[in-house]
DNA sequence: CCTAAAACCTTGATGTTGTCAACTATCGAT
DNA sequence: ATCGATAGTTGACAACATCAAGGTTTTAGG
């Protein structure tokens, strides 16, 4: 039989299918913001993981978008086009070059950070005692990583 | 100045601050799960909005995904070869044409959504009291949407 | 010290995605 | 019966992802 069986639903199970819904407005969000702003998505992405004057290996990017250095090679040469990063040379190990926001970059950034920033109208609209609670269960889920 | 004016901190603003790292976590399951099964992100993301012996209108899931319709003709065609989906006629508007899982789409569907209905570890590990709190006020969240 | 292995970045090849404009076929309404 | 809108496909093009290969530099071991 083609039968699926089904775990019964934990509310932790519960749980997560609510947050996945939540994950999805929240890509849907992300993508519009990043496409107003004229960035592509991988771009965007980049730009979210940099803090203005402070300089990332490339290595190190990659690793957080959790893709190939390649890859990171062609984001940051578009970036670098448009006048949002600029590559370093980094005199300590010579093998590594950083990358870091340019003023017009960092801007940006600021942008696309401030629209994500912005929680979804489902979270907004609950009480005050309840958004509270969500961001102190939160809290303890997430301490201790 | 250049400086950034930010706006308090309300505990919405705090909740979503932690809620975007699991989905920024969830998201990096997804691509995952997608890329065990052999399916590229577009291509999981297809296969996960079908129901078995349900067919979708290929503008449907063309809205859904929120991409254009040429988007996924190719898509489509990608599933169809590896023989994932069907594509079928619809006699009551023969513009449209109406997809629908083979058997063993929908068997990889499944597995899709197995991995993906895992909560991650920073909910599992909540006290179950804690569960149900998240999922109760998760649910008030969502109500009436 | 010297050599071999590893790390960092780039380049090139290949396949997928996303978007746009054009085109065919069909439907719906006037 | 015709006109405008809709569904899907095609072709062109830029960006992204992954892999293999190569150059430079660092690190580790003999």
């Amino acid at each position: 039989m083609a039968t699926v069986t089904t775990r019964p639903q934990s509310p932790a199970d519960e749980a997560w299918v609510i947050l996945r819904r939540l994950l999805l407005a929240g890509r849907r969000r992300f993508l519009a913001a990043a496409s107003e702003l004229d960035l592509h998505p991988a771009q965007a992405g980049a730009l979210l993981q940099m803090e203005p004057e402070i300089a990332m290996p490339m290595h190190e990017l990659a690793t957080i978008l959790a893709c190939d250095n390649s890859n990171v090679t062609g984001i940051v040469d578009r970036l670098e086009a448009r006048g949002l990063v600029a590559r370093r040379p980094y005199a300590q190990d010579r093998r590594v070059r950083h990358i870091v926001l340019t003023p017009a970059g960092a801007e940006l950034r600021d942008r696309v950070r401030a629209r994500m920033a912005d929680p979804p109208e489902a979270i907004r609209r609950l009480s005050p005692q309840d958004q509270r609670l969500l961001r102190d269960v939160l809290r303890r889920a997430v301490e201790g990583d």
